[in-house]
DNA sequence: TTGAAAGCGCTAACAG
DNA sequence: CTGTTAGCGCTTTCAA
């Protein structure tokens, strides 16, 4: 009882108007207006698709509407011994944003890494994909300003730090907001020496999270002199700025950091140390990564809303592409604490 | 000095035949049979491609072809608060090795998350991709019975436990060949009493991987009795199974775990009983995540050579598409084991 | 070795 | 509301 015999090729358009006695362009109108048509019409020819399992070619229909309903997404590769799954979720929650939309991801990596631009281009004059998705917020890097340039229609998760001239839709979290959460919730619990653990004062992400360590304590009439360590984003530094802020006259009575991947270094001194996370001295990273999640004791930390960063990046590609005007193409949105053993 | 103004439409075979004063096929055989051509010829055209910026369009190539050069990857959520990431570097893994052989890979989701083939009809029908690759491996879910009934061309990571019937390539990894090299490693440094921290009965790959510890320990003429735990893939399992097993008569000074998700539970207990992991009581974890390398103290566990997995699929799918033969369309790959603090 | 003609399956524009 | 015509950009015949 197969609807087709696996030798025959696909049906077409003609193929179904056959079946359901009208045209092929009526086969078309009922996939595409389907208001064009009158009720019975539509429906037979619905009957006839569902009874030849039909699905419209989408290489023709590419070819016809100049369009390819695929968004690239440059993955580059991850770096090992980073907390940093942020990139994983994001696609996720990228993938299932785009499905009601009709859209779908397509992956590619960078031949030269090192080129921020590089892979881009390709795609697009093939016309492979409609427009890019581009995590500039990821690492930081300015992919967008060359993209912009070049005229590749895109959306970003990252602000345009500093462009002002950017004109591209963007959704970014409010990093700042985050830790000054963090901040909230430690002195919440009491704790008057808070020190922050983030990267070189050339990140801007991190000089925009820090800011808000920063603002917030002095809200609090709290000092931050001699609390404060810059570095790169990884375990070993988080480890020694840990060590480094302890043995200072005042030792902090608690840690924010800039990511979870800062943050399990930090852990890890204080384990070397035999102090004990969330009794002795508090933690917080940022990212609510899984080895967040499953570290004893489980680590308190920033969580970007991604789903819904993906959700609002959908939306303005839909916007984008249909060329609507965006009126404000920028959004920030705020992330959450989750609170865990560490604090 | 731009190539061309932005308002132009993108180049055809059409615009570069003119530039170049040859005809449309000329070109086109520059592209896909340059031996065809005289080779000053050639240089002609391929200077024009040059300076026009030309790339072929794909959705014409695609329709022409009848080939979509595109790879379906269903991606379904990631679970939180396990520490499997083993699907994040296996999706970069697979995007890097079809980088150079012309394809890319395209994401999709599930309307449906328990039909174990729901989405993968469509993508196939439209013509959106040529074949798929599945993720068997990942959860166990049997997808490739059902793709391999309905005649949908795809390769697995992950090996047809139990049916003899199929047919499809598949690429997997030797789980039982890892846990064995776990527990040499485990019994060379003096254990005696090792644990097993497993999967239900049900879970084939679980059994799999249970056997070489099975196996192993008898080899080395030591007991299993009393050491063995199943359950779900949580941390609280883990840790459940922990505390009974170091509760019994015999306490293991060792434990070899399914998965780095289990082995954050057998770790999470041996913190709450103030036993130091790698020094009091030795854990082996399975897949090597990130998690597993940035605890403190960081995991030993056993590493899938993904990257090999992903190079040996693609590998497939080109003699798969291409109606090349496949004379053993099996392939099992040996796992390492990274050594780290808790061993 | 190069060129001309045909057509993949679809949709946009128009005519009925 | 339905049908006819044309053509998107490419590759695959087949001739020259």
């Amino acid at each position: 009882m197969s609807r087709r015999t696996t030798t025959q090729s696909a049906p077409t358009l003609a193929t179904v108007a056959e079946e359901a006695g009208v045209s092929r362009q009526t086969v078309s109108n009922a996939l595409n207006s389907p208001d064009l048509l009158r009720p019975d019409t539509l429906a037979r020819v619905q009957e006839a698709i569902d009874r030849l399992g039909y699905s419209p070619n989408r290489a023709a229909r590419n070819l016809r509407t100049r369009a390819s309903h695929l968004v690239g997404l440059r993955v580059d590769p991850a770096v090992e011994d980073s907390a940093n799954s942020l990139m994983d979720r994001f696609v996720h929650a990228l993938v299932d944003s785009t499905r009601t939309t009709g859209y779908h991801v397509l992956l590619f990596t960078a031949d030269d890494q090192e080129d921020p631009v590089d892979g881009y281009d390709e795609l697009l004059r093939s016309a492979a994909v409609d427009a890019f998705v581009v995590t500039d917020t990821y690492r930081g890097t300015p992919h967008s300003a060359f993209l912009a340039e070049r005229g590749v229609p895109f959306v970003a998760f990252g602000r345009p730090w500093g462009d002002t001239t950017a004109s591209h839709p963007w959704v970014d979290v409010d990093g700042r907001a985050g830790v000054m959460l963090a901040v909230d919730h430690l002195v919440g619990r009491g704790h008057r020496r808070v020190a922050w653990v983030g990267w070189q004062k050339n990140a801007l992400i991190g000089e925009d999270r820090r800011s808000g360590w920063v603002d917030r304590m002095h809200e609090h009439g709290l000092s931050t002199t001699q609390l404060s360590a810059r570095g790169e984003d990884t375990l070993e530094f988080g480890a020694r700025a840990a060590k480094a802020l302890l043995d200072a006259d005042q030792a902090p009575t608690a840690f924010v950091c800039v990511s979870d991947t800062v943050a399990m270094g930090v852990l890890r001194t204080l384990h070397e140390r035999g102090l004990r996370p969330g009794q002795d001295v508090a933690v917080v990273g940022f990212d609510d990564s899984i080895a967040a999640q499953v570290h004893t004791p489980a680590l308190t930390s920033v969580r970007q809303p991604l789903e819904q960063v993906a959700v609002e990046l959908v939306g303005f590609l839909g916007d984008l592409l249909a060329h609507r005007p965006i009126p404000e193409p920028g959004k920030v949105l705020t992330p959450t604490l989750s609170v865990r053993a560490t604090s």
